[in-house]
RNA sequence: GUUCCCAUCGACUAGCGGUCAGGUCACCACCCUUUCACGGUGGCAGCACGGGUUCGAAUCCCGUUGGGAACGCCA
């Protein structure tokens, strides 16, 4: 049995799509579980696309999530270069062969001469009626024109009759009338390929023994096919993947925000709930399992698993992924992820932020939700008295004034100045006024932080705030409240 | 428009002729609780429709509808 190769093949364009990562991620997965190589290839054929940096985008997400390859313009390896622009004279060999075998032709038409006489066919664009003025030249004088100079292009010559059909390992048998395919271009006139022929011909020269892609290749696929045939090329498996989707139907685009791995990574969602959620989009382990590393997925992972019908990214799983992945944390791991959010908001030297971030852990779903709920520590936000009247905490005006009162007169007295004191000092009173907890702790928990919602209770604020912020506070809560 | 693909709770999915159609997110309720979360318990909710095949269809076939994709000197 030959040994199992798949490949990566992005084009450098900008961003990771978070629907290329996952092709990545599986065709990562099934070399992994098969014992297999995989190979990162760089398709950069279209000159006009190219994005500066971009090759580095690639090469710093593969390598962030873990996702390492074995051979690849970076590192090399038997089947080089992995780089298609660099390969430009391999084209130009397998597309003479190819129309030596009848299976391509030379194309003088400019652009314009073939546009009108799509347009004398019929008046629509369908394929079938199309005919190539150039397709049944002659060799000589193709040969002898092409010689000459003549800008040229290198057509695939779709057989006239029959139908073409190819296996793959997720939608089965498909099957097209080769009535229907165009006679595409295989090489540009700048003497580049077109991915149509690139791929085949990496393919089969990388020895690719599995091709992994998003279905939105299923249906040129038999095109592809008929070139291997041509050039009596073994065909690959086939192994396409339904897209992900935006809600809504819509597909995951670019251009509405989002949908890029760095955009999510540098919102705050961890590598690891990234990946092992856009697992999931499209591939099951068979059981109600869903938390899994990307060691455990090296071993679990199976093409069986994989799914065939398209699926909508859905955010607040996401979330919920990642804010199981950040519970999971250690602390300190926790501390060292939150420490450049936690910056952002605060700037004060005194608060002990490793404290905090012991506080944020078990509330956060998101790391760049961090700044916005910490923000008070730094300077108390104006807030209305009206914010110490709650119905469920059993709290008013009046009686807010009066436990403020109580908790600057307890805490004042206070020597040292931790969690376990303040705790016990303000249970104290809540003992002896013969009140429940939260009734007496939210009028501070309020002063203190001058919101409704804050990370951790008033005594753990008042602790994180220092002895002397919190009488401060205090007595600002004190005053709002006398004041009519 | 033509061709290809897809179709189970709002979302991700399990199911591959006989199941009370299962799990997760979200949502709701309750419990826990110094707010919010976390955690716990319970709940709501689905086989797109119409024909077949079969003793029996979510499962197989056909059609309809709906959604997606491809039809570039883009990948």
């Amino acid at each position: 049995m030959t040994t199992v190769r798949t490949r990566f093949a992005p084009s450098p364009t900008g961003y990771m799509h978070i629907g290329n990562l996952r092709t990545a991620l599986y065709a990562y997965l099934i070399a992994r579980t098969m014992n297999g190589k995989f190979i990162l290839r760089i398709e950069d054929t279209d000159q006009e696309r190219l994005v500066e940096g971009s090759v580095e985008v690639i090469y710093n997400t593969l390598k962030l999530v873990g996702l390492e390859h074995d051979e690849g313009p970076d590192i090399g390896g038997p089947f080089g270069p992995y780089v298609q622009s660099q390969r430009k004279s391999i084209y130009q060999e397998w597309a003479e062969k190819l129309i030596a075998r009848d299976g391509g032709y030379y194309c003088f038409c400019s652009k314009e001469k073939l546009d009108s006489l799509r347009q004398e066919a019929g008046g629509n664009i369908t394929a079938v009626k199309f005919q190539d003025p150039c397709r049944d030249l002659g060799p000589e004088e193709a040969k002898k024109r092409a010689a000459s100079g003549e800008p040229l292009v290198v057509r695939q010559k779709i057989p006239r009759g029959g139908s073409t059909s190819f296996d793959d390992l997720v939608y089965g048998t498909v099957t097209v009338e080769n009535s229907t395919l165009e006679d595409g271009i295989l090489l540009k006139s700048d003497g580049l390929p077109t991915y149509n022929f690139a791929n085949v011909v990496d393919d089969h020269l990388m020895q690719i023994s599995h091709v992994i892609r998003g279905s939105e290749y299923l249906s040129s696929a038999p095109k592809y096919n008929l070139i291997y045939q041509a050039l009596e090329w073994e065909i690959p498996a086939y192994i396409h993947l339904p897209l992900i989707m935006k809600a809504a139907g819509k597909k995951l685009s670019k251009r509405e925000g989002d949908a890029s791995f760095e955009d999510f990574y540098n919102q705050g969602y961890l590598k690891e709930a990234i990946v092992n959620y856009i697992t999931l989009l499209g591939w099951n382990p068979k059981d109600d399992r869903e938390m899994f590393s990307l060691d455990e997925l090296k071993k679990v992972f199976s093409v069986a698993g994989l799914n065939n019908s398209p699926a909508i990214f859905d955010v607040e799983k996401l979330q919920w992924m990642n804010g199981e992945y950040i519970r999971k944390m250690t602390p300190e791991i926790f501390y060292e992820a939150a420490l450049p959010w936690l910056q952002k908001a605060i700037h004060r030297a005194d608060i002990d932020l490793r404290k905090l971030s012991g506080l944020l852990q078990q509330r956060t779903v998101v790391l760049s939700d961090i700044p916005a709920r910490v923000d008070f520590i730094d300077v108390l936000p104006e807030y209305s008295k009206d914010m110490f009247v709650n119905k469920k905490a059993k709290t008013d005006l009046v009686n807010s004034l009066e436990y403020l009162k109580t908790c600057q007169a307890e805490l004042e007295k206070l020597g040292s100045w931790d969690h376990e004191t303040i705790k016990q000092a303000l249970y104290a009173m809540v003992e002896s006024l013969g009140v429940k907890a939260n009734t007496f702790l939210t009028p501070l928990r309020i002063a203190l932080s001058g919101r409704e919602v804050t990370p951790g209770g008033a005594t753990e604020l008042a602790e994180i705030l220092g002895k002397a912020e919190t009488l401060q506070r205090i007595k600002n809560g004190i005053t709002k409240l006398t004041q009519l």
